[in-house]
Order: C-alpha cells, then sequence, then structure tokens
RNA sequence: GGAGAGGUGGCCGAGUUGGCUGAAGGCGCUCGCCUGCUAAGCGAGUGUACGGGGUAAACCCGUACCGAGGGUUCGAAUCCCUCCCUCUCCGCCA
C-alpha cells in the first residue's frame, strides 16, 4: 500500500511510475477524498478537544446547576462529533479502499515493458538434455508408470485436480523434505509450518484481498480463505508487530499446500500437473532492512535456484517487466525450468521484492535503535520451489527409452535409495 | 456443543460506587552518576497512529487507542449489547 504523504506529494511521479504497468491511474479521486479527510479530521478533533475541556469542567463541578448550561450546550457538541466521525468513517473507508486496490511501483531497475515478451531472461543454467527418442509429456510418462491419476481425481474433485500413487506420492513427498533440508540446513531459514486456511486481514496484508478475491478459495462458514500460497500466512507472521534492527533479516522456509481457483486461465495447460487448484509449494520468505532487500532478493533468487542446480534440471531466470510484475511486488524474477515434454521453459518459481507495500498494509516495522522510530520492513519471497512442477520436470527431464524414470542422486536418499521409477512402481 | 473465568503499555500487574489515569506499582530497556571489574545502588527517561505548527531533524499543540465494533452519558478502561480470542471443567474427536 501506497504512503499516503508519498501520493499526496508527488501524485504526477506515482502516477508515470504505475503507468509503466499498463495501470491508468486517475489520482483526483484520492486528492478528493484526503482533503475532505483531513478538513473533517480538523473540525471533529477541535470539538472533542472543546468537550474534553468542558467535561473535565464539569466533572471538577460539585453543584451541577451550575453547570447545566454547559451540559446542554456538550450535547449539542456532541452531536454534531458524531456526524462528522461517521462521515469521516465513510471518507476513510472510500480512501482506505482506493489505496488498497492500488499496485505496487515497479522497482527502477524493473526493465519497462509492455507485456510478457518484454522480460529479460538474465543467464541459463544446464543444457536440456539430449533424447534419442521422441521424450513423452509428464502426464503420459505419469500415467503409463502408474504414479500419476488424473481420472480418479476427476472422479474425486473434478478438473484440475491430481492424484500420486506409489513411488510418485513417494517422490512429491522426497522433494517437499529434500527441499526443507537444503533451506534450513544449508540456506538458514527457519522452518515453519503454519495454517492453511486464514482469515481476511491475513489475505489482506499480502496484498490478495480486496482485488483478487475471486481467484480464491473461500469458507462461507467461518469466513476463512485457503491459502493461494505460504507467502500469505508465513509474511503476516509479523503483522502489527515492531522488530528490532538485530533481528533482521528473518528468514522462513514453509512447506504448504496452496489452492488456487485459476479463474480466467480456462483452457489453459489444462493436461498434466502444470495449472492445479491444489498443489504442493515450498515457500521462503524474508522481512529485512530496506536497504538490503535487493542484495536479499538476489540471495533468495540463488537458494531457489540451488534446488535445481542439486537436481540437475535445466533452467534459466527471467527478469520480469513493468507489466508482468505481479500486483504487490516492485520486482521479480522469475525461474523456468526446461521440460523436454513441452519443448519449453516453463515457470517454478517466482522470486519478488515487494518494498514495504506489504509491510504497509500488515503494519509490518522494526527499529534501528532502542528509542528510533519504527520504519516499514521490506518483505521478499519466492518459491523454492513449487513441488508439483519440479515432480513432473523430473519426470520429462529424467525419462529413459522404456517409460521409466531415473531418480536424480540427491533424491535418493528421501526415496529409500529407489534408483528408478519403473513401470508398476 | 454445554458451564464458568478472563482479555489493560515490551512483560507482570493495579484500576469495576463513570471524571484530573496514556493509564499506579514492579520488571525490563536507554542515558547519566556511583563503583577496581561484575553485581547492587542512585537519578532521569522509556507506546503508536493520525492531524496541525516548525524549511527540516529536534521539538511543540491536538485527537484517538486499555481484544474488536456499537450503545448510554457533558464525560467510559470502568455501565449495557454484539462479536473475536484465551484459559478451566464436561461432552466429542485426530
Amino acid at each position: 500500500m501506497f504512503d499516503v504523504k508519498y501520493l499526496r506529494e508527488n501524485p504526477d511521479q506515482a502516477r508515470q511510475r504505475l503507468a509503466t504497468r499498463g495501470e491508468r491511474i486517475d489520482l483526483a479521486p484520492f486528492a478528493e477524498l484526503d482533503g475532505r479527510r483531513r478538513s473533517l479530521l480538523g473540525e471533529a478533533e477541535a470539538l472533542k478537544a472543546e468537550r474534553n475541556r468542558v467535561s473535565a469542567l464539569i466533572g471538577k463541578t460539585r453543584d451541577k446547576s451550575q453547570v447545566q448550561e454547559e451540559i446542554l450546550r456538550m450535547q449539542e457538541v456532541s452531536k454534531r462529533i458524531k456526524d462528522l466521525d461517521e462521515e469521516l468513517k465513510e471518507v476513510e473507508g472510500s480512501l482506505q479502499g482506493l489505496l488498497l486496490m492500488m499496485p505496487n511501483l515497479p522497482h527502477a531497475e524493473c526493465p519497462v515493458g509492455c507485456g510478457e515478451e518484454d522480460n529479460r531472461v538474465l543467464r541459463c543454467w544446464g543444457e536440456p538434455p539430449v533424447f534419442e527418442f521422441e521424450p513423452k509429456p509428464h502426464w503420459e510418462l505419469g500415467e503409463e508408470l502408474g504414479i500419476l491419476d488424473f481420472e480418479r481425481a476427476g472422479k474425486l474433485a473434478g478438473a484440475r485436480f491430481s492424484l500420486l500413487r506409489g513411488g510418485g506420492a513417494r517422490l512429491e513427498r522426497a522433494l517437499i523434505n529434500f527441499m526443507l533440508d537444503l533451506h534450513t540446513g544449508r540456506h538458514n531459514y527457519v522452518e515453519i509450518l503454519p495454517p492453511f486456511m486464514v482469515n481476511r486481514d491475513t489475505m489482506t496484508g499480502t496484498g490478495q484481498l480486496p482485488k483478487f478475491e475471486d481467484d480464491l478459495f473461500h469458507l462461507d462458514d467461518p469466513d476463512f480463505f485457503l491459502i493461494p500460497t505460504a507467502e500469505v500466512p508465513v509474511t503476516n507472521i509479523h503483522r502489527d508487530e515492531i522488530l528490532s534492527a538485530a533481528d533482521l533479516p528473518i528468514c522462513y522456509a514453509a512447506y504448504t499446500p496452496c489452492f488456487r481457483k485459476e479463474a480466467g486461465s480456462h483452457g489453459r495447460d489444462t493436461r498434466g500437473l502444470i495449472r492445479q487448484h491444489q498443489f504442493n509449494k515450498v515457500e521462503l520468505v524474508k522481512f529485512v532492512l530496506p536497504e538490503e532487500s535487493d542484495r536479499e532478493l538476489a540471495r533468495l533468487l540463488d537458494d531457489a535456484e540451488e534446488v535445481l542446480r542439486r537436481l540437475g534440471l535445466t533452467y534459466r531466470v527471467v527478469d520480469l517487466c513493468t507489466a508482468d510484475i505481479g500486483f504487490s511486488a516492485a520486482r521479480t524474477f522469475d525461474i523456468e525450468v526446461w521440460l523436454p515434454g513441452q519443448q519449453a521453459y516453463r515457470e517454478i518459481s517466482s522470486c519478488s521484492n515487494f518494498w514495504d507495500f506489504q509491510a504497509r498494509r500488515a503494519a509490518i516495522r522494526f527499529r534501528r535503535e532502542s528509542k528510533g522510530k519504527p520504519e516499514f520492513v521490506h518483505t521478499l519471497n519466492g518459491s523454492g520451489l513449487a513441488v508439483g512442477r519440479t515432480l513432473l520436470a523430473i519426470l520429462e527431464n529424467y525419462q529413459q527409452a522404456d517409460g521409466s524414470v531415473t531418480i536424480p542422486e540427491a533424491l535418493r536418499p528421501y526415496m529409500g535409495g529407489l534408483e528408478v521409477l519403473a513401470p508398476q512402481g
């Protein structure tokens, strides 16, 4: 969310920077509401000061008949205050609503562009494997191996669900453990296992609400949402807190399932594990000093890349342009893994720096010194990695001519020493 | 689900015949003094947000905040209502 003062003092700059996202934002309503708020506030507060003063006087007067006139006058003042407060509440509600719908400003170094085609490939790692045969897509491999069952998942739940079986289920579990062990053991993240359902405040803190409610699964009875990513509960861990600078950076790694409606992507990636209503992900989240956030993003990105390097999967890193970064992000790097079955790079991780955008919404602050003014932290997060997509990448990249799949070296300890997923596995 | 207890500042903990309590007291923390070092001791300070003033930092003024929201009242941490959360007992359950 925006700093109101920044918006008040630099409306042109804000509009220009937002325009690079492809967002045309009219700041006139903001200026209007902001002005009204301040004038209402001024009047209401002056009256309250008056009332406080007179009420104290009335309190000190034993003989209330002497202040009868003042009491009557304060009755009127209180009525006026009530009216003003109601109007103020309305104005502040509109103002807040407006601010909550505005996306973050892009980072100054974020490439300016109009769409996906303007994203910049920063680097590539590994070589796409060469096959002596026609590589299959993972859904064929998985079904032939008996480890992936989309048909029965459809019976149980519907489209965009999957069911893993035997070695497939184990591989998914192995990947989760492998990723968590790597990040907690070698990259110094603290493991978190958060709630998978959260309330509205939590969803608002990270930016999913109010704008993207349609993308979320919602429970009516208690007003809960299924998390679309661990970013949501984990970032909100420190909502409404003032941290000490000495505690920063705080780095968390969390495995959670993620639930997304995928509204608006009908017909896309309908086959296979790419786009599911429910998928597993290991997420990395950081709370850092503002001046460190660029560097911390580079580190977080490298921590996520390390998973792919250890698994021997070919990937590239893409610097998303202003038109392609998410609502809350100021800068985003995607990691895309090579999928032989589709002859394409596909996103497997998205690592973002949110600056103080989420911190403002969620009131996550820190103090440099014990007497210092609280400042907003910068929050970062990235997938490390999307587990289902990692599993499918392994299936496609490690497939053999006979339809079996070799288990990457690094995962074997997590697979009870298993080296190959063979048919009927 | 049933019965009861409770939610106050970083923490503990006063405050329920409404009024000068942003909030006693203690702990913690910060600065200064003292001290051979440490500890103890002494003194001072120690919330946040918003609005206004100040070129600005400092600072000053005002308003709000005692789980959340509403009500009563000239005035509410204190009274009333609704909700949320925590704890205890019973039931149920992994």
